[in-house]
DNA sequence: GCTTTCATGTCAGGATTTTGACATGGGGGA
DNA sequence: TCCCCCATGTCAAAATCCTGACATGAAAGC
């Protein structure tokens, strides 16, 4: 490659791929991509997973409740929402009892589904926990948190 | 300091938001969302000021090569590059003298449109990096490092 | 009791991104 | 040399997501 990048030695601050900022978006990415591809295998996007732990969790959360919870607007968590519906994972009451939130709740189906693929997902999160020194797996998390807060303030 | 107590106290390896990928999710979904705003009033997307940066220190770099630095395809950095370069922030030869990569590189006035948005940018990784203890910020770039290569084999 | 305010669900439109595909240029191996 | 393989750029189409908007229901304030 003769157009390849110069090797010149420049100081680690100036070098973008070395900040916070890139890293967080470089780790984030190959986890999406990880996620991705093992859940594909299932039939399930990476938002449609996710909805599904929270409700396990939580049953009876709104779309509005989800699409916070996914960091997606509440327009793409009907979206999704609706393709659980539709395949038969999820039921939400056609009308609200209180309010216009409409509770959403797994089907025998949804959890059955749901179990199969954590072992999977859990799989890849092991990948991650493994690369990383023990002791360094709870700064880890209270670090994120710590960024996290400060920027959504 | 202290987190506060959930009201149904389950066990925390059950709890989504507690996660390693969920916490990854949140973070980059926080400093995305500041980096939007603070670079829409510099009329710059997140894309855009990424490569932007780019190529200020590795002038050169094919569509390609700053599509995969960027973690899009390469019709969305093409598209980029299109805006950056009707905008008169980069320049593209016509025509390839090798190969059938076009080295982009910037112009004067993207020098100082990046000039200009680096202090806001800039502000935005010092509240992150302000809100950690200091001598985690090292560890958290390598540990951040590792799980992207674990995950991207 | 009435009004204001807020949150939720939903629709329409557009912007962005990706998937799939194809042609071209260059390098490496037989 | 010739051929195969890979990387790059680009086009068309689809999918995804967001912005803006509106109507409804509930709670809070007067």
């Amino acid at each position: 490659m003769k157009e390849s990048v110069p090797p010149e030695p420049s100081h680690p601050a100036d070098d973008i791929t070395h900040h916070l900022g890139y890293l967080l978006k470089r780790a984030q990415a190959a986890l999406r991509g990880a996620m991705d591809k093992v859940l594909r295998e299932h039939g399930l996007t990476v938002p449609q997973y996710s909805t599904l732990e929270l409700l396990a969790l939580h049953p009876g959360m709104s779309n509005a409740d989800l699409a916070r919870a996914t960091f997606v607007t509440r327009q793409s968590g009907n979206v999704v929402l609706r393709g659980l519906q539709d395949a038969g994972l999820i039921t939400r009451p056609a009308t609200a009892d209180h309010g216009r939130a409409r509770p959403a709740r797994l089907t025998d189906e949804g959890r059955a589904r749901l179990a199969t693929v954590q072992a999977a997902v859990h799989a890849v999160e092991q990948r991650m926990t493994d690369a990383l020194p023990p002791r360094r797996v709870t700064a880890l998390l209270t670090d994120l948190d710590l960024i996290a807060a400060a920027l959504e303030e």
